[in-house]
RNA sequence: GGGCUCAUGGUUUAGAUCGGUUAGAACGUCGCCUUCACAUGGCGAAGGUCGCCGGUUCAAAUCCGGCUGAGCCCA
């Protein structure tokens, strides 16, 4: 079989990522009766460019599925894009400068779906490129139409089981552009205040004194509170206060949250300051007073204040207090504000009528979940517990948002009443659609839209049922539902694992998935991460134009599974070092090879090492991948093809393939070449593919390594590989005291003297001979050798047990002593003895204490080499 | 403030489930070698108080407790 060249990765990787293709390799096969493996994969969210860190944490997923693939499931290995909600928006925004008000939602809306498919294309270019192999005709967008049903009806579900109910809620606001923000939007800003201590009455005598920045909130007040541990505050929790100025009475309550250290350690709690407010707001089931419109003036709440601007009510709230004598001190700080990012106008919080969904009764049913499945890493458990355990409130699935999901829900305008869409209908917009039949309880056909879109986790829980095309009662759901595995990486384990739990018990009642495996993230050199809103981006497609994909699928395949990596070139590097080692190797296994050797001719020892070998590492690896450690199965297999096959076996068996056509030595390298090929597959996919197509393929039933089947062991004979193990060791020995002589592998030596019990390994004495390019081997009696202890190795685990706290002196006694002492003591009376500091008798045995022995051939001056069993003597040059 | 994870030569890390000989490797550095698959190779060298403190034990990178620093999530 003729194979030369080098390998060029530009040209097989662009070659495959089209032949594949054309293949239609990945498809899943809805009719087979092959087992089904399921991975709800993670859609990426739209909103930016693909960046290295994607392609790190996929091609972990991808290792996994091309694995499972090869083990002879049926995958169904989906491929959606989350186009829907606010990242995409953003980026919309950024990308267009649209202002979602100007344009009007609809058209917003369809400028977002516009942009994202636009985006979609290069992305999917992007991860085919790096070898995904998902299933794209399984393909879904979290704002198609499939979904808006999906999520509509989930919606529906949930509202008919009485889960769903309204609240008035805060939501983030930005007074200067009057809009809704979410928390990704504000950032933290350093800004000038001015702390205010203000005078409360108790009510029962007495008075307090609370801090705070934001004296225009007064008006808002609804609580106070002290920390439980506060001695000088903590007798008020229980009493109630009287609020400066506006009068209404206020309970006092406790909590750890309060800072005893900031102001007088008396905190007020306002609708709506900060978001402690918010907590305590939800915790204590405090009323609501809101004392500041959408525009950032004062409400009739703040009685005379109302219509000024909070600035001005500010300035007029404190010189009245001062007037009035509530006004204890002043002073200026520097403190951290949120702000939004676009304006840097600090935050104010509205409140409106919002969703939620009850679900705080379930806890027991979340955790029991969370132990049905198989966490891989499995301490990752521990965070999904914590989560379940730390829940509060319910389920806030309302979004002020444009380009979402909208909710399939009208208010009528008479009664108030709630109506809900029809499944039959769906999808709906409640904005462009009129509800079908009048308002059930007073029968009015005039109807206001909800204009809230869902929160996007309340659809990305459902990608199983998106995936599966559940919403049209599609015998995919019935065959695949629960999924297999869910992949996905550790920081929205509380969010999109935890949510799509949540919804697999109220749709289905039983867990959405067998197994989770949590990925990491790759970071920039000093833990930084990569984002693509934030334009933090390598891009994947130009390092696999550099460096191969199969360098980039490296990377990901030897970082451990669950933990951060790290983007360092070297890895590359080594990905393209292991790649031409492989390709080398194969070179000349393809150069040795006459065709498929089927029967099993006579082996040789070194035959049966090698296969023995290789039959542990395919174990290894195969127990290593089912245990989601990818890493170790690559790493194994790195050892093995580059440290037993091509260091050791090719090398002892090239002159038997070279000189003579030996069908053992092609038997053996047509099984492990293919085996070790099949083993890199899901790493290495696209140079083990042409490899697989130069060599192997004419051979097998397969159209690629890539549907071919799993390796299994071949044989295992555990005496060989003992035997085949040491004519190893003394070949590589031997190898490397010509390298030290300065001796060229290929010139010939003299005799190999070799002083021994154990000589198995004679019946390899070809194999050395040929590889080491020597003489002859001779046998030489012990006798003809003068023997010297050289070292002392105690046996730690022996003498440590026996002599227990003496242990330490005996090994002490030891260092300090003569070897050729010991050895002598043990020729001549079977043990070494001494007595202790404290009189005590030891007497140490051969199995107790191993000696380094040099033994030198007399007359000759001959370089000595000592192994376990077996001493080698060779001329000097 | 709470939870989880991590801390090993200049750098990145394996080893920890199961305590025991000389803590293994990769990158980088230095030296030697063109040998017929591969110089993107081979051989070798230097380089480590295994984050700190304490405990258990004959024996700790490993088990236990505390501390410090970093990352992520939640607050």
């Amino acid at each position: 079989m003729s194979f030369t060249g080098d390998y060029d990765f530009k040209e097989v990787e662009k070659k495959w990522i089209k032949r594949w293709e054309e293949m239609d390799l990945y498809r899943f096969e809805p009719e087979s009766e092959k087992p089904i493996f399921s991975i709800d994969t993670p859609p990426p969210t739209v909103s930016g460019d693909m960046h290295i860190g994607h392609a790190y944490s996929y091609t972990q997923m991808d290792i996994m599925a091309r694995y499972k693939r090869m083990r002879g499931y049926n995958l169904f290995y989906p491929w959606g894009w989350d186009d829907n909600g606010i990242a995409t928006e953003l980026f919309v925004i950024n990308e267009t400068g649209v202002d979602p008000r100007e344009v009007g939602r609809k058209k917003f809306r369809d400028i977002c779906i516009e942009e994202s498919e636009k985006l979609e294309e290069n992305l999917e270019r992007k991860w085919k490129r790096i070898g995904t192999s998902a299933d794209f005709d399984l393909f879904y967008r979290t704002i198609d139409e499939r979904t808006l049903k999906t999520s509509q009806k989930s919606f529906i579900d949930l509202y008919e089981r009485g889960r769903e109910y309204r609240k008035e809620a805060p939501t983030l606001w930005c007074p200067h552009c009057e809009t809704a923000i979410s928390q990704v939007e504000t950032e933290d800003m350093k800004k000038e205040g001015r702390f205010n201590n203000i005078y409360f009455a108790l009510k029962d005598g007495g008075e307090l004194v609370i801090s705070t920045t934001r004296p225009e909130l007064l008006p808002a007040c609804v609580a106070v509170f002290v920390h439980p541990e506060d001695e000088e505050h903590n007798h008020l929790a229980g009493r109630k206060a009287e609020v400066p100025l506006f009068g209404q009475e206020v309970p006092i309550y406790e909590d750890e949250e309060v800072d005893m250290d900031t102001g007088t350690g008396v905190v007020m709690c306002c609708t709506f300051g900060d978001q402690a407010d918010i907590d305590w707001w939800y915790a204590h089931d405090l009323p609501l007073r809101i004392a500041i419109d959408e525009t950032g003036y004062m409400t009739d709440v703040a009685d005379e204040y109302e219509g000024m601007h909070v600035e001005e009510a500010k300035e007029k709230i404190i010189e009245d207090l001062e007037k009035a004598g509530k006004l204890s001190e002043q002073w200026d700080i520097t403190h951290d504000v949120k702000v939004h990012e676009r304006c840097d106008t600090p935050i104010e919080f509205l409140v409106t009528e919002q969703w939620f969904i009850e679900y705080l009764d379930l806890r027991d049913k979340y955790l029991e979940v969370g132990e049905e499945l198989d966490w891989y890493p499995d301490h990752m458990k521990v965070r999904y517990d914590n989560w379940v355990n730390s829940l509060k409130w319910d389920w806030c699935i309302s979004r002020q948002r444009y380009h979402g999901i909208p909710f399939p829900v009208w208010y009528c305008r008479e009664c108030g009443e709630v109506k809900v869409a029809k499944e039959e209908n769906l999808p709906v917009n409640p904005l462009v659609d009129e509800p079908k039949g009048g308002c059930e309880a007073c029968g009015s056909t005039d109807f206001e839209p909800e204009e809230d879109v869902l929160d996007t986790w309340a659809t990305s829980s459902l990608t199983p049922y998106i995936a599966t095309r559940w919403i049209e009662g599609s015998e995919i759901f019935e065959k695949v539902f629960p999924f297999d595995l869910r992949p996905q990486s550790h920081d929205i384990i509380s969010f999109w694992a935890f949510n799509t739990i949540v919804k697999s018990l109220f749709h289905s009642d039983t867990r959405p998935w067998d197994e989770i495996m949590i990925h990491g993230y790759l970071m920039l050199p000093g833990g930084k991460a990569f984002s693509s809103s934030k334009g933090i981006i390598i891009d994947p497609e130009e390092v696999a134009d550099e460096y191969g994909a199969d360098s980039i699928r490296y990377l990901a395949g030897i970082n451990k599974p669950g933990e951060d990596g790290e983007y360092e070139k070297k890895w590359l590097k080594r990905g393209q070092r292991i790649r031409t080692k492989f390709w080398n190797a194969q070179k000349l296994i393809a150069n040795s090879l006459e065709g498929k050797p089927e029967e099993r001719p006579a082996l040789k020892l070194m035959d049966k090492w090698l296969l023995t070998r290789y039959s542990e590492l395919v174990e290894k690896a195969t127990d290593y991948m089912e245990d989601y450690r990818y890493d170790k199965a690559l790493q194994e297999t790195e050892y093995f093809l580059w440290h037993v096959l091509a260091d050791h076996y090719l090398e002892m068996v090239k002159y038997r393939i070279y000189e003579q056509d030996d069908e053992a030595a092609e038997y053996v390298l047509y099984h492990v070449g293919l085996g070790i090929t099949k083993l890199l597959a899901p790493f290495l996919s696209f140079i083990t593919e042409e490899v697989y197509d130069r060599i192997y393929k004419g051979f097998q039933d397969e159209k690629s390594i890539h549907v071919e089947s799993w390796p299994e062991s071949i044989i295992k004979d555990r005496k060989a590989a003992e035997t085949g193990e040491r004519v190893k060791e003394l070949i590589a020995e031997i190898r490397n005291w010509k390298s030290d002589q300065g001796i060229p592998l290929s010139d010939e030596i003299g005799p190999i003297r070799l002083v021994t019990d154990n000589e198995d390994m004679l019946a390899c004495e070809a194999d050395i001979l040929n590889t080491l390019n020597a003489s002859e081997i001779q046998i030489l009696d012990e006798e003809e050798i003068k023997e010297e202890a050289v070292e002392i190795r105690p046996d730690y685990s022996e003498i440590g047990p026996k002599y227990k706290d003496k242990a330490k002196e005996v090994f002490d006694r030891l260092e300090e002593t003569d070897p050729e002492k010991v050895r002598v003591s043990f020729e001549e009376n079977g043990s070494f003895d001494f007595e202790l500091s404290d009189g005590s008798e030891v007497s140490l045995t051969e199995e107790e204490v191993e000696l380094g022995i040099s033994k030198v051939h007399e007359g000759e001056t001959l370089d000595s080499i000592s192994l376990e069993d077996m001493v080698i003597l060779l001329e000097k040059e």
